[in-house]
DNA sequence: TCTTGAAGCTCTAGTGACTAGAGCAATTAC
DNA sequence: GTAATTGCTCTAGTCACTAGAGCTTCAAGA
């Protein structure tokens, strides 16, 4: 049995995400101590640490509430928790891609400025007039 | 002078986010029609375009503030606005190349699944357990 | 056993950058 | 003149937390 603490350090999730997360319905509430306080065990630290490996790959709250629902019945086809991570996937994909463009903006705004002051400095420039993009982002 | 909706045309940017970022001091508050509906000039549409085209390079509000205030002393040396445009080129890098350690990650969970339920679903089980992780990510 | 300091509790409110909706007033086109 | 569109203010919701107030409980040392 650990506290929310003893959780919180062997999982990397902060105390009062783990407390968001059982408002949120996305961990059951554990046992409590004589004292109210919340008791777990190591049902509830596996349950975290999928959580909290979903968060980091980027996976929505909403994802992942389906991914633990989906994992609670073993003998399902598959496809729907495939579906999932092929979709998020595509939306790193997608987000990779534009950031990308930006990149090559931002670079081509602040290398361009050889201006002192900022009357003719090409940062300031290039945001007052889109007609100096390279080509269309956002 | 046009009406907000006719800046919001002609900026992109949509009716409820002008008046927000009125709201945050981003733009001045405009005249008034006598039946008290704002109405704006060149000046502002020009400010909006401003802002709209900082947001799509991904600015914060607080950076634009600060790029706006630096454009109405064209005479002070430019190397805020470089500096600021400079630092947000390196977060966007810093984005990208998280996004694509989590890409790598997903391509690697979502190709490795040949399993046909649930309890044999790759995507399930390497969400589950970080050691089956390539590298570290998040 | 006492004490002290860390850790826990609940509750509310704040973050950023909007977005949605209610309920009303003004404008515009026909 | 009237109907549709657009505008107004205000409040609350989004997402995934984070911060703080004000209190209680727990664990370790004296």
């Amino acid at each position: 049995m650990f506290s929310i603490g003893d959780l919180s350090r062997r999982t990397g999730v902060k105390v009062p995400t783990i407390r968001y997360y059982e408002q949120m319905g996305l961990v059951a509430a554990p046992e409590r101590s004589e004292g109210n306080q919340r008791r777990y065990g190591r049902q509830e630290l596996e349950r975290l640490a999928f959580i909290r490996h979903a968060r980091d790959l980027g996976f929505a709250v909403e994802d992942i509430r389906s991914l633990i629902e989906l994992s609670g019945h073993p003998e399902q086809p598959c496809c729907h928790a495939d579906r999932i991570a092929e979709e998020q996937l595509i939306s790193v994909r997608e987000k990779i891609a534009q950031l990308k463009r930006l990149e090559a903006e931002l670079e081509r705004i602040a290398s361009c400025c050889d201006g002192k002051t900022v009357g003719d400095c090409y940062v300031i420039r290039a945001l007052s007039d889109h007609a100096l993009c390279a080509d269309e982002h956002g």
